[in-house]
DNA sequence: AAGGACACCAACCGCTGGATA
DNA sequence: TTATCCAGCGGTTGGTGTCCT
């Protein structure tokens, strides 16, 4: 059984902005030798940083297919379609803006976009108005615990467990790890109707104002850009015979009917439901997973 | 003019799955 | 078979610039 040696000493490479001189290390080297193996890098092109440092600073800022220009209303209204689609997956997102990093994407989501949907009274988590989504709420607590729902728990807000922690401490560990579960379901109905809330018949296009939502997202996006925006929408330009494929239900009326099967079924385990959702995400995106298997 | 608040984003951190020795 | 490394990923941090008082 052998053993490779550490990338680096990782108290001894350099860390912090990068100089214009080690930015032109990094592109003469791939250059001359290509993409290889990034821990080779740092040696081979005469730097004291880190493989993993160097990969990044190629991969975020030094392709050069990279834009460096900033969003366009189209990359914002695409972004915040998958968004609400497939949650945070960022490097899924960024594969369908060409030029555009999952680092330049997350950024412009937690800069930007997360604070314009707020702005509108859109939970930017659930895509969804603060007023419905506190309804929903209430509804919950209806429901809890005989109801449960499967979802996708990495890429949405972990659950306020703190008020029913005081119901749980009376369980045994194995209740409560149940109620637990539960809960979680539970918040991930909310989240899960939300999205399906916004289907409407299969004929008609999807419009750029959000969906249950009294405002128009357009208004709100690139505000300079709003010219633009009304320009694209009137001329077709953007992609809404797309957006009817993904976001027409975005798939979720399927996707809404699967999970209400799977939560009819009380053994179906939650590790289960999450898989059969990420592969109903399959059905309903391939497109976001072509190339994965270029991997 | 000073400095505090805020916005932006490059870079880092930590985790995961697959590859490797 | 197993321990470790690497690449990729999402989350977070910290430096810098801009705005506001």
């Amino acid at each position: 059984m052998g053993r490779r040696p550490p990338c680096c000493d990782k108290s001894h490479v350099k860390k912090g902005p990068w100089t214009a001189e080690e930015d032109a290390k990094i592109l003469a080297y791939v250059a001359n030798h290509g993409i290889g193996n990034w821990t080779l890098v740092p040696q081979k092109a005469g730097l004291n940083r880190c493989g993993k440092s160097c990969r990044l600073r190629w991969t975020n800022y030094l392709r050069p297919d990279l834009k460096h220009d900033s969003f366009t209303l189209h990359e914002e209204e695409l972004i915040l379609r998958y968004h609400q689609a497939i949650g945070s997956r960022w490097s899924l997102i960024a594969k369908q803006l060409p030029g555009r990093t999952d680092n330049d994407v997350k950024n412009h989501w937690n800069t930007k976009l997360k604070k314009k949907l707020s702005k509108m009274g859109i939970d930017p988590i659930t895509h969804k108005p603060f007023g419905q989504l506190l309804s929903d709420y209430g509804n919950i607590n209806d429901i809890i615990p005989q109801n449960t729902r499967p979802s996708d728990q990495r890429h949405h807000e972990p659950m306020d467990f703190s008020q029913a922690d005081s119901s749980l401490t009376m369980m045994d560990p194995l209740q409560e790890q149940q109620a637990r579960m539960n809960l979680i379901t539970a918040h991930f109905q909310v989240i899960n109707e939300a999205a399906s809330s916004s289907t409407s018949s299969p004929e008609s296009k999807v419009q750029v104002n959000l969906p249950s939502s009294p405002f128009v997202w357009s208004d709100y996006l690139v505000g300079d850009q709003e010219q633009e925006c009304t320009n694209e929408l009137d001329s077709g330009i953007l992609p809404t015979g797309e957006y009817t494929s993904t976001c027409n239900g975005l798939g979720l009326d399927h996707k809404k009917k699967s999970l209400d099967d799977a939560t009819s079924t009380t053994s179906a385990s939650f590790v289960e439901s999450i898989l059969n959702q990420d592969r109903e995400m399959q059905f309903d995106y391939p497109q976001l997973l072509d190339g994965y298997s270029e991997y």
